[in-house]
DNA sequence: CATGCGTGGTA
DNA sequence: TTACCAAGCAT
């Protein structure tokens, strides 16, 4: 098959198969087509296309957004994950209304330089929002392009990376860029999906060298494994006469960054004298809530939730600093301040029946 | 350049 | 239940 004939059986195939109707493509405008890439590095369309949804309505521009405390915009990406994509998301609309005047500079030496754009952000930016001709290299493609050439190796490695990215870029038709960006990347999504490929309607098929061998599963190579060590941590959820939840700002770097979060500590230790000395609480043990596992990609956490109560009318002398706040779940309501999905499952939990469960062990240190 | 960084779905 | 997978970038 020709390069040709790649482009344009893929072009083919996406104006009768394709995505057309995300929220990103009407109007699929520079703004919304660099939200949309950032949500989705990572991110599977189903679960982007709610926060895409609020997220616009809220920052309508990159003006809007350039404005907005970095508290809102985090609240708003809470329950997205990698959420230093939503600190280099702020930060670059920013950048983008101090030096360009809210647009997207077209060169793409010059938009990789921006914080949260890489060379496929780049590239998926340039064709998909101004037609120019860049090529990515996602997952999905990733995906296209090692089982259509039979490329070997993990594409984590910098040689198959690099392989990959020649031939993305020598597949590139010179017509319809937006749409061929789209057409490879919704092909890769929904026909030559990672488990359960449907060969049978690709367009390419005939001449996927992964195919001819009988082999299509085995593309792309899977990532070496490595251990997955478990964490464990006790959650203080202290929580005052209104109901309300105390939570810190954690640190910008590391898992949940900028996030709003229950002090959260590695050790056992008499959690009510530790209250007194670093919060000034007056606390009392209150029934424990279960274990909550939850998994990263490179770890296990085992949140140990412990309840704890002020005792009588100290909220007005708590401490209400920048970093420290009280917060309330009500359901289906997005809390004020971003919380880590863990947690905000842990305070949204139907908490309070005194015979849930006994874990007294958390309580004997 | 190898590693850190989330979360929800699926088998 | 566990394991794996899914639209990358920054350091």
């Amino acid at each position: 098959m020709t390069k040709a004939a790649f482009s344009s059986r893929l072009l083919a195939w996406f104006d009768r198969h394709g995505r057309h109707d995300l929220p990103w493509q009407h109007p699929r405008e520079a703004y919304r087509v660099w939200l949309s890439e950032i949500m989705l590095q990572q991110t599977q369309v189903a679960t982007v296309i709610p926060f895409f949804e609020r997220f616009i309505a809220r920052f309508p521009t990159v003006q809007a957004l350039a404005e907005a405390p970095a508290d809102d915009v985090l609240a708003l990406w809470a329950g997205l994950g990698y959420y230093a994509r939503a600190r280099n998301l702020h930060k670059c609309a920013q950048l983008l209304v101090e030096h360009y005047e809210g647009a997207f500079p077209y060169d793409i030496d010059t938009l990789i330089e921006l914080p949260g754009i890489g060379r496929s952000t780049a590239a998926a930016i340039l064709s998909q929002a101004y037609g120019e001709r860049h090529a990515i290299l996602d997952g999905n493609v990733r995906r296209v392009l090692s089982r259509y050439a039979a490329i070997d190796g993990w594409p984590g490695q910098p040689a198959v990376q690099k392989k990959l990215w020649a031939l993305s870029e020598s597949l590139l038709p010179h017509q319809r860029l937006a749409d061929y960006t789209q057409a490879i990347m919704d092909m890769g999504a929904t026909v030559c999906t990672s488990r359960k490929p449907a060969c049978g309607i690709c367009p390419i098929s005939d001449d996927c060298s992964a195919k001819q061998q009988g082999k299509v599963l085995d593309y792309p190579a899977a990532k070496p494994k490595r251990a997955h060590p478990l964490k464990r941590e006790w959650a203080l959820l202290i929580e005052n006469a209104r109901g309300e939840i105390f939570c810190e700002r954690r640190p910008p770097a590391g898992i949940w960054g900028g996030l709003w979060c229950p002090p959260m500590l590695k050790e056992q230790q008499d959690w009510l004298a530790l209250c007194e000395a670093r919060y000034g609480f007056i606390c009392e043990p209150a029934n424990p809530l279960a274990v909550v596992r939850h998994s990263f990609t490179h770890f296990d956490l085992e949140i140990l939730p412990l309840r704890l109560k002020l005792i009588g009318e100290q909220s007005k002398n708590i401490r209400e600093a920048s970093d420290a706040t009280w917060v309330k779940i009500t359901a289906g309501i997005t809390p004020a301040v971003g919380l880590p999905a863990p947690i905000r499952k842990l305070l949204e939990s139907p908490n309070l029946s005194l015979d849930q469960l006994q874990c007294p062990e958390s309580f004997t240190a």
